[in-house]
DNA sequence: CAGAATTTGTGTATGCCGTATACCGTTTGT
DNA sequence: ACAAACGGTATACGGCATACACAAATTCTG
């Protein structure tokens, strides 16, 4: 709130390398590791093994370094999380909407960030504090807002609609991943045995959830028996009658994922249409 | 896909403690500890600290217990959170929807969800995996589809809105607690010197973010000072155009957070106006 | 009533995590 | 030549979730 003149310099700690002003002096030995090569490493373990394997001994371990070599280039865990954020969305800049229409490029626009998560899953699991500062973010909601460029809708509008498209992706994307991971746990354990034996008790194992008789485990739950066995006709007749009548799993038509959220947006963008509509008046 | 006989007993590891199904044997000493009190405690614990306070040893030390007594009554912190999750939604059973039409049900839904979250911030923070099947969360989508009792939409639309509905919601008050914790914590080390002091570095401070010099910090960044100086006017010149026309950051309307969520509540509404719509030709 | 069975709470230990701090060798500007 | 700056390492600390073994309390069974 004070002041006109644009500050000349220091960013907050963290910003600086995410927008890439780095001194880069010259006085130390030449150094054998590099943010790069960090970033790249950690994205490459949580592609392979999920958000929660990336621990800075992981990292370092896997570059051939000592844990805390790395935070003679990265301040903490934070910033390197976030540094992979930023680094997941790399092809931003040179990124096209294709479409004529606000509507058809938005629905790219959703599209595309849809596909960018889908590319590294564990996004949906970091915890993404306050907006967006990443340079990555900014070019994407730049592209979003450009999205809008034949319409009349007033900035903040604009924005509200961004907000809303990539939330609706982002927890979309979430549910689908949480489900695939899901799914190839159960499988998993089911066939390895070197899995998680259920869930492991000292000698008062079976109080709280009892490990069933020595009968082979009941043969797994699906969202949809669970769901069976819990929701009963009185208390939950809507959702009682949906459980009962299949089709909320797994759906056998070739009708995917990708499509189920393709609906959503679709949904989204009539209520936009109805917002620009309402605004040109 | 096997048997039509609904199973038995056994439902899986952590569902038995949220729907409430445990056998309370009689033999041992009675117990001092009941899931009732860790689970109250531990959301006082976040009440007041946030989510990452909420540890094993800190619920069980406010408890004055030691810390692996909890797990004579609980599995992990896992189901601790799940329990917490269910718990903070503590008034749905009595819950009733207000208004004629399924636009003003749903418009409610929405609120009261908002609400909800608004009591309990750190809901927010929560990892929170896979479909909900609290029992709370069940209700609370059997009252979502409730509030479409006068359309033909079919089952799995409805769903599909109620998942949209709650994850904009989610998000959107995700951000704006997100916004407060930082606003509140700038605000902090500001005026009390025994936060974090900016970012503690050993003997190579002035490396990665050089503190500056010995005047005092310039005078803190908000979002729109940041989004000033990061954003040039030739990359990004739609956001450009925002970050200088004011009216980003705290607006000085008494236009609050909660008009602004349901502004994008009636945008999506306005989707499945056209989706009812569509349904009933 | 005597013991067996079962359950609650405790003490202790393990292996991870993020990171503060002190140190040493290398490089470079003066 | 020397001081300053820098890159990497070793060590250590406090916190975390939780496995495991044990003691005391209670109740069921004979």
């Amino acid at each position: 709130m004070s002041g006109e003149a644009t500050p000349p310099r220091p960013l907050p700690p963290g910003l600086e390398l995410l927008w890439g002003r780095r001194a880069a002096g010259g006085r130390g030995p030449r150094p054998g590791l590099s943010v790069d090569a960090i970033v790249t490493t950690a994205i490459g373990l949580a592609d392979a093994e999920g958000l929660e394997a990336v621990s800075m001994a992981r990292v370092a371990r896997a570059l051939g370094f000592t844990t805390m070599s790395l935070y003679r280039h990265i301040a903490n865990k934070d910033e390197l999380l976030q540094l992979m954020w930023n680094a997941s969305a790399l092809g931003v800049e040179t990124l096209e909407l294709r479409g004529e229409s606000w509507r058809e490029r938005l629905r790219c626009w959703a599209l595309v960030q849809r596909e960018m998560i889908d590319r590294h899953p564990w996004i949906t699991q970091m915890p993404l504090a306050a907006p967006p500062l990443a340079p990555n973010s900014m070019i994407f909601v730049e592209l979003g807002l450009a999205a809008f460029d034949d319409t009349d809708l007033p900035d903040v509008e604009k924005l509200r609609v961004i907000g809303l498209l990539s939330s609706y992706t982002l927890s979309e994307a979430r549910m689908a991943h949480d489900a695939a991971r899901a799914a190839a746990a159960a499988a998993g354990s089911a066939a390895n045995d070197d899995g998680p034996p259920a869930a492991a008790n000292g000698d008062h194992a079976g109080d709280i959830h009892d490990a069933g008789g020595g009968s082979p485990p009941p043969p797994a739950w699906t969202y949809e028996t669970l769901l069976r066995e819990l929701v009963d006709a009185e208390r939950f007749p809507r959702l009682h009658a949906i459980a009962w009548s299949g089709g909320i799993g797994d759906d056998p038509s070739g009708f995917d994922e990708r499509d189920e959220f393709l609906l959503g947006v679709d949904t989204i963008l009539d209520g936009v249409a109805a917002m620009i509509a309402r605004h040109a008046r």
